[in-house]
DNA sequence: CATGAATGAGTATTCATTCAT
DNA sequence: TATGAATGAATACTCATTCAT
């Protein structure tokens, strides 16, 4: 009777869920044990990650996760035991469906071409990714929260390592300036979309984020361009 | 009859007075009742300041505050009513006190070479400056404070208002391209600025700063000169 | 309307409260503020003791104190932080007013019949002595909560010690055989008295405690006297 | 259906069974359904007497015994029932394992001297019996529990026995003087014997159980003596 | 003006207990 | 037989808030 169905598709979502648990196959009735506390763990995070989004880590109780997700009050400590560690979990959760969006730019060329695209598109869509905005927060808190912070660490670390890797595509390829710091460039760039994107949601009236998107981009062309 | 709401004083004056907070310079004694409140009152916030800059304002409680200062766990609840209302406090506080260093980069000649210095010393001192964790802090908070980003948002107006009000400087002079965004541009800058420095404060071991600066300033050059 | 009058009178827990705060004089009204926090702590104290003599500590909440006393359900926190504390308070307590039964035969001549008084007396009154079964339980639950272990040793030691005097005493008199040891000897004698205690409460119905006691006098002057 | 009630077997024979309680010499391999589910039962007690020694009742979860058994956290839920049913189990297989080592020793001519040799041995390898320690936990136990309290009464009763029976043969033979209560020495006995180990548990560094043992055995000697 | 006593709501966390597989 | 998923009640603890002195 519980079990609300709570069939949602957000984008976001579906990424990392599918690099996670891709059991299920079918219906989602004649489960296994395991497969039903896989289900159930998935559900919660969704929800938890739903929940931070809105309202942040310290808005969010265990119960609210439960209750979310069509379970118990209780069953989200049951499966993370403290709050710590269900945030935790839902920053890597995020992070592996985040990070993912800035790698999934594979089909155009390697290099600076690639490189534009993905800032581009990570300003694009951003309004409809949940999880994108859930992993600000997280982030956010990160600078308040030291147990977070060492859990966000290494998402920073993974991205800007995928954008230093573009970069240096780009300078392989002559691109790219050869005296361009891949790796302080990485970082100034990371840095600008998440702050571009902090300060859309924080006063969207004022914010064109299609006319910030298009600057960048060129900014970036002109100087990072061979 | 508590719960002021504070009339806040012009920022100019106020900007000499936040940049410690506990100056006082007086006595402490003759003072009449008025003033002794005032005083209070001013010790309270610059301690909820330092704490909020510290812990998020999740992480301050009323009591510590009023320990913090130096006086009863319970004054600032009878100062300020409610933990919105001191939060709100604070918030102006910082947005008045830190109306924001980038102004105070007079000396140089307006334009290019103002906005770029303005850039590079933004990213220098960062360290010594309490009241900018305060501020950033304040505004990583404001992602799920509603009351928080109300209070916030003007800061970022004049902020951004300050850069564009450089770049178009730069057009005029020709020094900045005439087809540059002022508007956008400041955003980006102002949001690449906060981020760094976030990042920074994130994982000090990993990032560094005057890299950064340096890669930033040459980069900013690049994409803006004529 | 709360604040429960509650005037009861037990012994044993007099002896302890007027040990500790022997302010209110009078009334109850026009109490000074920290007459009233003396008295609640009084009263929570009291209710604590109660409740630990009857269903231990791990039956004892805090809530339970508070009401008990006839305040808050949150009150005993406030007070004394944490429930370890509390109950370290309510052992701290209770031995300062058993310990001294055990003193408080002054009347008699030091030495052995002092000694055999104040072990008699012990077993006399003891099923009136509310204190003395909430001592009994902390030392008991004692071998499974260190921390209560840690706060509870310092009581057996003064109570040997104390016994150890006496038969000191009764030893410089010549009362006393010379060979005894007299540290090992008040240890024997307190365990016994303990344990004589609690097998009475355990099974009232086929434990005479009158027997007990005559036969125990009887025994420890045959194996002590001189 | 579950909810055994374990219709506990003679105490002779489990005796050797519970000196450690994870004997089982078959392989464990080749068993009947009975016999699987008795040796689960048997294994769960073992487990549950040494977390019971250890930690208390309280201290105790039904899923620790599980997992201290070797098998699944919810089993003892399955076999016992409810935490009150297992905790009965506990004290009945304790008090009917240990029902006493004051009964085995019968090398000793039977009176005055073997009491003495009893006490002695009671105190002497006291530290090697982890059942000795569980016995002991559940008597103090007993204090708050009315339920453990049923079950341990027995014990008392039969140890008590057991003493006043050598005590009556001593004066049988004329060891020990015609005017000894037997049945009120042996409860002070008993109870100083128990006590004594519990202020040694308790305190170990201060207590030294052979001084103890020593000065009361001969304390004994003088006071029952003919 | 200032203190601090007292309240009560909210939250993480632990467990016994039930139930489906 | 045995496992483990899921629930829900209980409890310590923290704090904002109110009120009397």
């Amino acid at each position: 009777m519980p079990r609300t169905t709570k069939k949602k598709t957000d984008p976001a979502e579906r990424v990392a869920v599918d690099t996670d648990a891709n059991a299920e196959g079918a219906g989602g009735q004649g489960l296994t044990r395991a497969e039903r506390r896989a289900e159930a763990e998935r559900r919660l995070l969704a929800a938890a990650v739903t929940l931070v989004a809105d309202r942040g880590t310290e808005g969010t109780t265990l119960a609210d996760v439960g209750e979310a997700a069509g379970y118990s009050r209780g069953l989200p400590g049951h499966y993370f035991g403290t709050k710590s560690d269900l945030i935790a979990a839902v920053a890597s959760h995020i992070s592996d469906g985040f990070a993912n969006r800035l790698a999934q730019t594979s089909t155009r060329a390697p290099g600076l071409e690639s490189l534009l695209h993905s800032v581009g598109s990570y300003l694009d869509g951003i309004s409809q990714r949940e999880g994108a905005r859930a992993l600000l927060i997280a982030l956010a808190e990160a600078l308040t929260e030291p147990l977070l912070n060492e859990t966000m660490k290494p998402v920073t670390v993974r991205s800007i390592g995928r954008l230093r890797t573009m970069i240096e595509q780009g300078k392989a390829r002559g691109e790219i300036r050869a005296d361009v710091d891949a790796e302080a460039q990485a970082a100034l760039i990371l840095g600008t979309l998440r702050a571009t994107v902090a300060q859309w949601w924080t006063d969207q009236d004022r914010i064109d984020l299609a006319t910030l998107r298009d600057t960048y981009v060129a900014s970036l062309q002109r100087s990072l361009a061979a």
